[in-house]
DNA sequence: GTAGAGGTTGACGTCGCGTCAACTTCAAGC
DNA sequence: GCTTGAAGTTGACGCGACGTCAACCTCTAC
């Protein structure tokens, strides 16, 4: 028993041009009688070709179905590494269906947000520094930006209140600080200034995100911005406050980074 | 302020030549002060090279973007269009990451399966039409058989049983009644004719699935197989079993489908 | 003079076919 | 014998978003 091409792909449910490709490849041969005349298919072929779909249809590619059917490659063990590449695919289409969900939600809340850094002024109100967007983008990479702004909007509302709720604060136990008059040298500042720290290194994107401290550069610049910038300021119980925050910051990365960096400054 | 190509690159965490592959297809033109020298970036080019990447995270193709950034289309609009392709996606996966954990469980559990009809002997247990893979495949197309296969291996393990259950149960009716000496005509062998052509029907890639009846020729052809072979017969009693089986659905097929299509044998 | 860094254009490869295009072969009908 | 149509053939481009050479130019520093 032997069949055309055409018949075969409708036997199979597939075009002719699928099974020329899987000739072509050699996934899948033809027999020929002269050559350049027609393909003809046997029965074997057509078993076969059902495998071949079978395993395409779980997914797999031509190259690993080839490896699956004439080598000793273990079906079980290609599929279960293929299941493994098949979650990861499943874990990254979640979380951009989130971030897409999210930043629908913004949109249509705040159309405002259109004009390009979407959610800027939601991200940590009030304690943003992404409002220094610009300074950050030409010293830091707006890559960070970006990376920041994409991790939050993959996170829950929930989650988003928390961090807010976290960093809020924070920035009320700086400006307490300041106020009473606190020594940045002192144990007491010197714990704010490391929960500081942790939380910077707790926003995917920016320089020394996921290390145990941020970048030392990035820190210190951070901290002349906050002196530097009333807007900023304001959060710590204003120009003063920030002064305390710098400098508290600065004894901080003395002893907490290692030695040997040489002298440097925020110009 | 101005940029070169590395610089940008850098800034916005991606490679030149994205830089240049985008200023190719006219997503974000370069400046160039002589034709063919050195592409340079300004801060309007930067501030849109952040709104394609930040849109291009959320997986838009290039093409969206374009028409986002440049037309009167609405970004909020074109998301929530681009969710429901998102979805699908995901429900794709789901399926598909579905099947092929069956798929490797029944290989752990049974390694003969590896012979090309994965599962077969599983799938309808002694009421198994797939065992006729052969002549199924030659009159109504391999296709068919995959795609059942695919759709059984797609049902969570309570789901078989229970249409395992369903088939088990009509298969002993039938032979109760074949036993009994019941009329095909009748009322009863009628209702089980009916039954019959729903258990076909539901399931995906047969002739006519989906239909409100199976497709006739495929019902009768079936009708003859049971009578034909006696693996098939032994589900309803033997041959004789078979034989009234078949005269209830050719009954039933003379009455439920509409006239007109002529006299017709399955050789 | 020469090495190196950084720029340019052009073109191929990826993956699994869909979709022409141009041509041949074979059988049926006039 | 000629036309027509159906079915086959090979060859090539296209898709999407770049990665990855290759070959060449230009500027600066030593």
């Amino acid at each position: 028993m032997q069949w055309s091409i055409q018949e075969i792909a409708r036997l199979a449910g597939v075009t002719s041009r699928t099974l020329r490709h899987y000739d072509a490849v050699g996934l899948l041969p033809a027999v020929r009688t002269t050559d350049g005349g027609p393909r003809r298919y046997d029965r074997t072929a057509l078993v076969r070709l059902q495998r071949i779909l079978l395993l395409r249809d779980l997914g797999l590619g031509l190259g690993d179905i080839a490896e699956v059917l004439d080598t000793q490659r273990d079906e079980a063990q290609a599929l279960r590494t293929h299941l493994v590449s098949l979650r990861e695919e499943q874990g990254r289409l979640a979380r951009q269906i989130a971030s897409v969900e999210r930043t629908v939600a913004a949109l249509e809340k705040d159309p405002d947000t259109t004009e390009g850094h979407i959610m800027a002024k939601d991200m940590l109100d009030g304690f943003d520094h992404t409002r220094y967007e610009q300074e950050v983008t030409e010293r830091w990479g707006s890559d960070a930006y970006r990376q920041s702004d994409t991790w939050w909007r993959g996170l829950s509302e929930q989650e988003q209140q928390e961090w807010k709720g976290r960093v809020e604060a924070l920035s009320r136990d700086w400006a307490d600080a300041a106020v009473a008059g606190t020594d940045p040298a002192s144990d007491e500042a010197q714990a704010l200034a490391a929960r500081h720290a942790d939380w910077l290194a707790g926003v995917p994107g920016t320089p020394g995100a996921g290390q145990r401290l941020p970048d030392r550069g990035y820190l210190l610049g951070l901290a002349d911005m906050y002196v530097a910038d009333d807007r900023f300021a304001a959060n710590y119980g204003g120009t003063e406050g920030a002064r305390f925050v710098r400098e508290t910051l600065r004894v901080f990365a003395a002893r907490a980074y290692p030695a040997g960096v040489g002298p440097e400054g925020a110009s």
